[in-house]
DNA sequence: CTCTTAAGATACGCAACGTGTTTAAGGAGT
DNA sequence: ACTCCTTAAACACGTTGCGTATCTTAAGAG
């Protein structure tokens, strides 16, 4: 099979498994994918992979890692409203089919997994996207858009958490119009709640 | 093994496999659930479930549909926040950490099998949820705790979701504290956001 | 007491697991 | 240019669980 074929080392070969990863993803899902499938459409075998990583599930994190978009351009359009639908786009975006099966499969191993468990949430929590939106928030208060709020990390986490959910635990599809909703009946009259009534005034308000 | 024990049919037979399918999921989580280990904790054999269930997904989805839990006593306690305060922790309760590991299992199967998608949506969907919120938020509106507003289906949806994506997609312990702020930081927020601008009149605020 | 049904046991071929062992290719150093 | 050392590739192995087929025998109905 490989006789025609320079042998591949390293880099090379690595990024050859990954990409191999990626294939069977897409073709028989997280379900579906043997660490023999990867090695066959890689044009390798088995212990060339299991030499990198101990699992399917770190293979497939280290796949969607060698995959992570670089794109992070700041969003700034003039207005609150436009400004989260441009955002809660991009993470919809982002959130793609083949994404959310592989989060479910793997989030489905990491509840036995330590290692899994560590590995997936670096991989859900690291991101830029809570100082995003609270810059986004303070340019609309700059604007006068809305009183000036700070925001509970729990309500910059939300967009995420709200797409995620539609997208992976509702299994619905992330139209255009799903996005609006999310942002005109859930995100924005939050912002606007926070706004007339900050957490701490609330609470002992029992 | 069977030797001294009667042999159980119908729906004694059957219960005792999905007793064992939870006894499984438990110790070994749904990952590690096998066939034949039901089989084997049940006293039977394999082709005992298999001329019941098609698959692993269905069977434990059978197993959780047997264990429903039928307390579904309405939450007055007088006050909004209590009353959600109640009502969170219900939802809490009842997605304990077995529950959400058969949830992201049987998730991630469900990309793959059309039938499986149906049978989780069904179970997830139905809900007396939006019911509940809807005539918990009108009761405030009565006391004057908040002005009366429709709420959208999702803001009603959103608790459970909120729950959900704490406890499954971000694996985080859902503690009383984790409730609290659930509450006091988005839940309350976005009902007092959405009581003093509805978000018909926000959409063509762009 | 007989007859039908289905539980229970066993065995099968298949697929993928994860781990050895052996061979040979690539790159580095003299 | 030759040798050495790393390591990719190939192959084989035992194990486990799959889903199905076959057989027996217990349970329950008439």
């Amino acid at each position: 099979m490989t006789r025609g074929r320079t042998r591949r080392r390293g880099q090379e070969l690595e990024q050859a498994i990954l990409d191999a990863v990626w294939a069977e993803l897409d073709e028989v899902g997280y379900t579906g994918l043997t660490i023999e499938g990867v090695a066959a459409r890689a044009g390798t075998s088995k212990p060339v992979i299991y030499r990198r990583w101990s699992n399917r599930a770190a293979l497939v994190l280290a796949a969607w890692t060698s995959r992570q978009p670089s794109t992070n351009e700041p969003i700034d359009t003039g207005a609150l409203r436009s400004d989260l639908l441009a955002l809660f786009t991009r993470i919809a975006q982002r959130t793609d089919q083949i994404m959310n099966e592989m989060i479910a499969g793997v989030m489905g191993e990491a509840f036995r997994d330590p290692a899994v468990v560590a590995l997936l949430q670096e991989r859900l929590r690291s991101t830029p996207l809570a100082e995003a939106i609270t810059r986004m928030v303070h340019r609309a208060a700059e604007r006068g858009e809305l009183p000036d709020v700070p925001l509970p990390g729990r309500a910059a986490r939300l967009p995420l958490d709200l797409i995620r959910s539609e997208a992976i635990l509702q299994r619905a599809a992330l139209t255009e119009q799903t996005v609006v909703e999310l942002v005109d009946e859930i995100y924005l009259p939050l912002l606007r709640g926070l706004a007339v009534s900050p957490p701490e005034a609330a609470a002992p308000a029992v």
